[in-house]
DNA sequence: CTATTATTTCAATAATTCTTGAAATTCCAG
DNA sequence: CTGGAATTTCAAGAATTATTGAAATAATAG
């Protein structure tokens, strides 16, 4: 397999951001050439395709297997396995941000919630322990509020989207209307 | 400068999620540790809190400074720097967020506007180019929809963020409404 | 000015992460 | 089963990134 120019600036440039994004090149490379593959690929033509040994396209594929971010099929009387990015760019941004979710924050909502079992003495320590829960309380307000938006539907926060901020109209509304149908939900 | 046991939880904590965050260990360190401090501290007390050389700390409070996260203040009769995190814990978040933003989208934002200015023959080429501009649209969608709430005043926010899944049942009554206030507002 | 203190830069090296070829393992057609 | 193809693992070397002490520079008190 051979990508063409056109291709090629963006497998690149997505080689380039990986490390930005806390992937490496190789596994930034692969994503982007299965994303803009219309067939699934094999093991094989990733390594041609990307010019790589074939044991660092393994690696990288079990890598983002291991976020979620490729399928893999099998192309009839051919065992070797073909891998493709999710079809739907929506899910595919869905379960990057779970996943980051899942290492960049989880870890941190453990640690802040231990850090309130506590009961610290001294002031430098209780001040520590009010700012902790400060981020904690914004960290899970904010991720609350991502988790509650991925349960709608698609359609619901294209809306909300395009809505930009019009939503403020609407929030004032349901305030003077004192939440008519959900009385006071989630107060918090 | 000495930090306890329940501070150094959280700095340690920071220092191994930095690599995650795409930050080292150091400039994690030193963030956290001025995030639980009540006074702004010098890179004296910073370096000898953590136990890390001068140099490193410079850097470290460097590239803090190019993340906008730390502020630079002086004290009276004392010509050293003195740092400190935003006492305001959402205006750290809207700085990380455009920070972020700054470094892992905008260039890649750029690299697929400029792939659509090409006009490709090749039937590999064209698939591409529709993946891209898909790519294209999600991104400026949701980015511009943060710009957008990024306008809006807090306690906005905050009851957007409160109302969770509610936002479906008012954006329906937009829906039915025909957007009566801004008509038809950004259909894109 | 000058001396002293504060801060940054820089080149060396330590530590970590990436990439590879070879070997081991898995898989399945015959 | 068995043989060969497909895939994974692994240890070594390459490449990158982090950390340091020393030297250079900047800032200011006297």
């Amino acid at each position: 397999m051979q990508v063409t120019d056109f291709q090629q600036a963006f497998i690149l440039h997505f080689g380039e951001m990986g490390s930005r994004w806390g992937i490496n090149r190789t596994v930034g490379q692969i994503y982007a050439l299965l994303f803009v593959s219309e067939e699934p690929l094999n093991a094989e033509q990733i390594t041609e395709a990307l010019a790589m040994s074939r044991s660092n396209v393994s690696m990288g594929l079990k890598e983002l297997q291991s976020w979620r971010l490729v399928q893999r099929t099998h192309q009839p009387g051919d065992r070797r396995e073909y891998f493709s990015a999710p079809e739907d760019i929506w899910e595919i941004l869905r379960i990057l941000v779970a996943e980051r979710r899942k290492r960049e924050i989880d870890p941190t909502l453990s640690m802040l919630r231990q850090a309130q079992l506590d009961k610290p003495e001294a002031a430098a320590d209780r001040y520590a322990q009010a700012r902790m829960q400060e981020m904690l309380d914004l960290i899970e307000l904010v991720t609350g509020w991502f988790d509650e938006l991925q349960q709608l539907d698609q359609d619901t926060v294209l809306q909300l989207m395009k809505l930009g901020g019009g939503v403020k109209k609407l929030v004032a509304a349901k305030q003077r209307l004192g939440g008519k149908s959900r009385r006071n939900a989630k107060t918090h």
